[in-house]
Parts: structure tokens; sequence; C-alpha cells
DNA sequence: GGGTTATTTATAATAATTTTATTTTGAATC
DNA sequence: GATTCAAAATAAAATTATTATAAATAACCC
């Protein structure tokens, strides 16, 4: 964890930005939430609750900033609202992500499986990717059992 | 043309919906403009331009209208604004897009090509599978073009 | 520690979309 | 053809997410 921040810091620097308290409590409440998709709104939350005194618009400009620096992936699952990933370390592209239409749980997928579609597509269609999103929508896991519970003859 | 929109009517129909002269104004522009990706402001212009009386809350009551029942498909390329895009008729699944980050220009794969990830998807994280959105984001084969015209020794 | 500059804050502005209240339309029935 | 009733459209206001602005503050270099 504190690792993490410290590279975070080092990104930042070597881009002439500052890691300053507001922006490393954005950060932690990143990092502390992982697993979660949390718009804006929901960081913003949650970093008050630490450090009661931010603004929503410092929350905005930061995530804005990490995204800029690839540190975080801005995403759209298409409800109205963006939503700010952490990209793991080292990852050159960006990660799948599940959602469930039943429960609207979002499971993420780390590995890459596109390989053979991105090279026919740069072949096929002559076009340089730089980086890709891809979302499958569906029933999860956990969903598809409680339907079979409720239904056991189905 | 005309017979889509006959199919397009029985399909509201069956959904007990009535495909009004605002809803086939907005379908016509759907039709007319298949080649773009429009959000719903630009379907509105383009609509008034035939039927002036129309107003936005209607566009976006039958966007929203043909989104449900899968005639549309509404997409979101993170710039804050949905853009509408009529489904290939039979089509199971949403085709894919290029976007240029260079351009901003929008091209689309009709093909599927995702067989074999939705495959290893469904077995190996147990999701059904309901839609997908792939998307990616890179340089297209015009900005290529011109940059090589530009530097050509490179 | 003082000065410069980046950053934050609070607030206002904007943009996209949705809701509400009201009116219009149109098909179905009398 | 007039009447009725529900669905749909309109206009305007409200809401939601996000961004811009200007003044205040804080970080860091010398």
């Amino acid at each position: 964890m504190e690792t993490r921040i410290e590279r975070i810091k080092k990104q930042l620097h070597s881009a002439s930005y500052k890691l300053t308290p507001q922006r490393e409590a954005t950060v932690r409440v990143l990092l502390e939430n992982e697993e979660d998709h949390l718009s804006a709104e929901d960081v913003y939350l949650l970093v008050k609750e630490k450090s009661p005194e931010i603004g929503l618009a410092t929350v905005y400009r930061t995530l804005e900033l990490l995204t800029e620096l690839k540190i975080v992936d801005k995403i759209n699952f298409g409800d109205g609202v963006s939503r700010y990933d952490l990209r793991q370390e080292g990852a050159a592209h960006f990660h799948h992500h599940l959602v469930c239409i039943e429960c609207g749980a979002v499971d993420e997928i780390q590995e890459d499986l596109l390989e053979d579609v991105e090279a026919i597509v740069e072949r096929r269609w002559n076009f340089k990717i730089k980086d890709h999103r891809l979302t499958f929508h569906g029933i999860c896991h956990r969903c598809q059992n409680k339907a079979k519970e409720e239904q056991p003859a189905e």
C-alpha cells in the first residue's frame, strides 16, 4: 500500500505534479476500494470521511489527472456516471468487465484474451490499437445460482 | 427502407406501442444516417428539419423506447453524450467500434470476432453473456496515412 | 522565512437528460 | 359523427453530472 503510494507519487512528480494531501487521500480511497467501481461522487463521499474539508471539484480534478497519467481508468457502463478504476501496475491494457443485468454487480477480468482479435483488427482494418474497452452484459454466476435454487426442477 | 419501417412498426405493436408520426420521423432519421453515431441532440436537430414541431424530450423518450426494444443500441464513447445506433436486422450481438484518438472518427466492425473469447468467459467465469460492448481506441488508417505523408522519411 | 506558482475551495455555470403537469391526438365505442 | 379514454406529445422546470471561475491557501525553491 505505502509502496504503491510512493510509486504514484513518483509518477506525479515525473509529470511535474505534486502529491498534495487531497490527492493522497483520494488515491488512498481508490486503493482501499480497489474491487469496486466508484463514481466521482462515491470517491468524494469516502474521501470526505477522512478529510471532510475536501471539495467535490478537487476530487474530479484529481481523478481527471490520474486518468491522464494512466494511473486510473475512467469507464462508463451506460448509466450516466463515469466510474474510476485503478489500473493494475504494469498492465499494458485495460481490464475487462462483466456487468450483471440482474443485480448490477461488476466483476473484473484481468486476463487480456484479446490478443488474437486485436491482431486481426490491426491487420484487416489497418487500425493502430492503443487501448480497448470490453464489457460483457449478462447474468453473473451468483444470480444463476439464485435462479436455480428458486426453481430446482426448472 | 419502407419494409424496415414496417418491420419496426410490427415490433412496436407487438410490445403494444404505436408508431406515431414523431416516432416514425425519428426512426427515419436513424435509417437515413445509419453510418453515423448520432447523439440525441443530433437526432433531434435532424428530425426537426422535417417535423419542426417535435420536442427534444420526445426524441429522448423515443430513443429510450427503441433501445428497450433492442431496435437501437445506446453507446457511450466516454465524451459525456450517449449515441444511438441502429442494430443490424437479425444481429444477435452489438457490433464493435474503432474510435480514432486523433480525429475522433468512429468506424464500425460488423464481424463478431468474439466467439472464442465469449466461450472462454462463459466457461471460466460462469457468466451467461447476453450482450457485449467492444471499442478499440487508437489511430485510424486515414490518420496513419496523413502522418506518413507529412514525414515521408520518418 | 518570502515569493512564486500550483492547487484548492466555494460557487456559479453548463450540458445532458429526465420529470412533471398539461394538452393533444387518435382509436374505439356509442 | 360525437364522445370517451388512454397513450403520447409538448413545454417548461428540475435534476444530475461535470466543468469553469475567481479568490484564498498551501507547497516548495531559494
